[in-house]
DNA sequence: TCAGTGACTAATCGATCGATTAGTCTCGTG
DNA sequence: CACGAGACTAATCGATCGATTAGTCACTGA
């Protein structure tokens, strides 16, 4: 491979990074090729060089992360035992934690009105609702639970915490620096949750 | 009172109320000044005029929030009986389905780092921390259940919801039209709920 | 009647935005 | 050694931003 081509992909990489974490704090609007260029230690005008226009970049950002979901999600289910539930839910609030940057991208989307954002996550819908309606059938769920909408509540109280913990801590008067707060949290959400659903 | 100060305040509602919409749509840094002027149809000079400058027309829309929220809460407390949970968390999902735009500028104030957005809501915590208590103290919440993180877990429900509501009903092929799609996601969130936290 | 106040407009300021241009420098290749 | 390709830089484009200026107009009170 060439030098030359062995520090472009160097240097994209650094223009990535730096753009990832600048449309994460600032969105898409806001966040300016200047400093993204500043933060990666290079020029403007290479970025447009690299990756022609600003929704370019923006959607190469979008891409990698797809890539590296792809490769991080679990491939196998759950066992079916009655602590399915809660191991579910605990790797996806792991997994949320782990990526604060998409966490927020995804925040600045939906407000942005940036509609076909984060397409990798489709397909966890459909095993998450698998994995209820097989939960079901062995009668670990009540019967009358609607199956979609469990999954919004599981959501929620996951996602709910990722995004307004700074908020919620505030408003409450929650030490934000506790070690054990999110597992805490975890917890109470979690005994709600399955003591609300199980037969 | 003069006429002429008769329509100045005539305008200035004009104003508040296109720079709301726009500040909700769009956000505080990406709502321009003259798309607020074009949508009370006036000049940008008057809103200047009226408001200094774009933090202090920002400031007023949010305190105008804050007037409205103040005289619409409910004043008195809810009946300690086993349907209190209910009717609080009832309450809070109307309040918010009702002013979207609230909604949507406050999730816009976290992402921009406006920390001290709608100061009113200060209140709304401790007032509903003390119903969990004396629901508690009456028997009918487990007493494992701590106080704080209860109200997280009901703030998600119904936050995650109104908050997301669009992307959910794409994500688990749910019909956004259905006029009975909010009350059968609020019913069975609060079976859950209720369930989850009742002795 | 007339001076003064405040609502309102047109024009323009400097700053910053995404994008483009022209050009330099460093390579591998014929 | 000569040359073309691609990585990279400095300078600048027109558009748009929040804010300011100078000025017009309607109305009130002395």
């Amino acid at each position: 491979m060439d030098r030359n081509t062995k520090r472009a992909e160097e240097t994209r990489k650094e223009i990535l990074d730096a753009a990832e974490a600048t449309f994460a704090e600032r969105g898409f609007a806001a966040a300016s090729m200047r400093e993204i260029a500043r933060r990666a230690k290079t020029s403007q005008a290479l970025i447009h060089h690299h990756f022609d226009t600003k929704v370019k970049l923006y959607e190469a950002v979008k891409q990698r992360f797809t890539d590296r979901f792809d490769v991080e999600r679990p491939t196998k289910g759950a066992a079916l035992d009655p602590t399915f539930i809660i191991s579910i839910v605990r790797g996806y609030f792991e997994f949320l934690r782990a990526q604060p940057n998409l966490t927020r991208l995804t925040a600045w989307a939906r407000l942005e009105g940036d509609e076909q954002a984060w397409g990798a996550s489709d397909g966890i819908w459909q095993r998450a609702g698998e994995w209820v309606r097989r939960a079901k059938r062995a009668g670990l769920i009540r019967a009358d639970v609607d199956d979609k909408l469990m999954l919004v509540v599981g959501a929620a109280l996951v996602q709910h915490w990722i995004d307004h913990r700074a908020f919620l801590c505030r408003a409450l008067d929650l030490d934000p620096d506790d070690p054990e707060l999110d597992e805490r949290y975890l917890v109470q959400a979690l005994e709600i949750l399955v003591r609300g659903v199980e037969k």
